[in-house]
DNA sequence: GTAGGAGTTGAACAAGCGTTCAAGACCCTG
DNA sequence: CAGGGTCTTGAACGCTTGTTCAACTCCTAC
């Protein structure tokens, strides 16, 4: 066993898939391109994962954990700071960069094509939406449940939108806007 | 000549492009599939489309002119209902069908991966967003002409997450309150 | 040192792809 | 009916694709 190694070869493979995926959509996810983008022969894509299918469903998870850390709360604050956090984060430079907004629409565009990737998306986008009820409920805590529920669907439309618009190039000033709008909603006083 | 029975067989090869993307994604466009949803021959889509890749233009174009329509004005309205109802008809029983989103989705997805169609795709933005501001603008002539493009973008991005959303299976009460949320910012009062 | 498993390679195969094209079908005009 | 354009067909071509596999290297355990 080479563990090191064998993990730096595997995640380069993924790496590159996801890469690609970015980059020229799902045509130029091919299992040649992905060898070569990172640096390995033909054979080891195949050996590492045992389909083309296979390598596409490990990217998809790979990006819907990161959107699970979106919002996984910071223990060390306050459950209000934590909520912000989480709503300015989509807008932090780590995510709303055209390479990682592109892999997320080429991934959605995916899943509505395969009902397999169907299934893990409708997963992940549960446990986020899930995910950001939770903390809103921390920082609202007279709000019910289902309120809390309301106002994470509702603030998920506008992220969405704007992690989709960001991509057509609309100004920075309107993402800024939207952001605002979330955290309105999601510390709105109960109704 | 027979330009009836020409332009139906031309426009079910396009519908029939527009079909298969819509259900397979990118990949399941294919020339062969193309000609056996339309029900010609292989050789009949090539015929009226030099290209794959004019093809699936002729399809990108045929979508951003309905988005456009859903802008465009009617006359007979006064301008605040005219307003109302463009913002209203976004999430109508036409357009918010998971065949026409997914539809969308795709064609976004296309237009990341490949420079040309991104051109025909900003355009048509553009044009939507220029459409929208005008709207607005009659309806609240008190408003600067950047103040009714500021909050013409506003308007997109939470259209652009209902549509997106929408395909994830959100609520419909989650896309109500949005509609309500775009009128709230296309009639408030004047900062 | 050597047996054996894990990792790695690229040639080979069958299937699918976009595109071309010679041939035919159709229909109007003279 | 003969001519000629437009429309329509499907076989054929060369190329790319996903997948398989025999061979090879490398490392480790005994």
């Amino acid at each position: 066993m080479n563990p090191g190694k064998q993990l730096d070869r595997q995640s380069r493979i993924l790496q590159a898939a996801l890469d690609l995926l970015s980059r020229h959509g799902i045509s130029g996810v091919n299992m040649r391109a992905v060898a070569r983008e990172a640096g390995v022969a033909l054979g080891l894509v195949n050996y590492y994962y045992e389909d083309k299918s296979t390598l596409i469903r490990a990217a998809l998870r790979r990006i819907d954990e990161d959107d699970l850390m979106l919002v996984t709360p910071d223990p060390a604050l306050p459950p209000d700071e934590q909520l912000r956090q989480a709503l300015r984060r989509v807008a932090g430079p780590e995510y709303l960069t055209t390479q990682y907004l592109s892999l997320r629409l080429h991934l959605w565009a995916l899943a509505q094509a395969d009902e397999g990737f169907a299934l893990i998306n409708a997963a992940a986008f549960e446990r986020y939406l899930q995910g950001l009820a939770t903390l809103i409920g921390n920082a609202n805590p007279e709000l019910s449940g289902e309120e809390c529920r309301q106002r994470a669907a509702d603030i998920v439309v506008v992220q969405n939108g704007m992690w989709l618009t960001a991509l057509l190039g609309v100004d920075r000033a309107s993402i800024q806007r939207s952001i605002a709008r979330t955290e309105q909603i999601a510390f709105a006083a109960a109704s």
